[in-house]
DNA sequence: CTTATATATTTTGTATGCCAAATATTTGCA
DNA sequence: TGCAAATATTTGGCATACAAAATATATAAG
């Protein structure tokens, strides 16, 4: 079996080479793929705790630890205690990280064009219908 | 733009996932995804230098030596230097190497099918296609 | 020949990614 | 009530991933 012939072969690689491409166009804003990805996330259920967006982001709880760890000092976010569970930390956009969220909404729009500008737009489905079943 | 919309995020999510269902795959064989990956390559191409390896692996030169640091004392290959080139290492499968990749090829193939046991011969073909575009 | 440039690899630093263990708190059940 | 089991989050450890710097060697230009 080749590695060309290899799903997960291939979509490690396809994957890895558009986060290089996106990476790119995240050029100047400080930020890194991921964390662009989380903050829009946010953006949809700001306030929510991070197990929720754990799920939304489908991250890992503790790689998402890691990354709002990174995102929490550079202004973007706050985390606050729950008054009804303890456990609980409920995650809010700031002023600033809500103007960037809407910032890297089209940005990301941009690129996923960019990205895809080879597809029509029936492949362009097609492709995406494959990978939300994966 | 949502991120099930966002080919990014889905690249991403489904890279992960892969990745998750064939580490399980290889349980018990003490080996990740990646290693399994570099160790077939490495069988097509025995004796290749690291800069060849990194090429058809895809994988980055900084990554592919940590890859094969830890393949090494792990008894599967030898680096050995060239004797024409003093700046290169040549990657050598030993013989438990040739042994293991040959049993990562038919587990593979194996677990490539579970994997995409949801698809018919020709949906198979296209996401393929799609990913060797990307 | 010698020096500037190019090439091959490793090292360093930062950021995922995930598992397992640790912590803290809540919930369910005897 | 009291305590085992469940839940939420963080921490620690290891393995990618990659850019940039460091190192070593080879090649080319003068």
């Amino acid at each position: 079996m080749h590695g060309n012939d290899c799903i997960f072969y291939l979509l490690s690689r396809s994957a890895r080479r558009s986060a290089r491409f996106y990476k790119k166009q995240l050029e100047g804003l400080g930020l890194t793929p991921v964390q662009s990805m989380v903050l829009q996330a946010l953006a949809l259920q700001d306030g929510c705790t991070t197990s929720q967006l754990s799920k939304a982001s489908e991250l890992d709880n503790a790689t998402l630890t890691g990354v709002l760890d990174r995102l929490s000092p550079a202004g973007y976010l706050e985390r606050r205690a729950s008054p009804e569970d303890r456990r609980t930390q409920h995650i809010l956009l700031t002023e600033q990280g809500r103007s960037i969220a809407s910032l890297l909404d089209s940005l990301t729009e941009d690129a996923n064009s960019k990205f895809l500008s080879g597809l029509n737009d029936d492949d362009k489905d097609e492709l995406k219908a494959f990978l939300r079943r994966f």
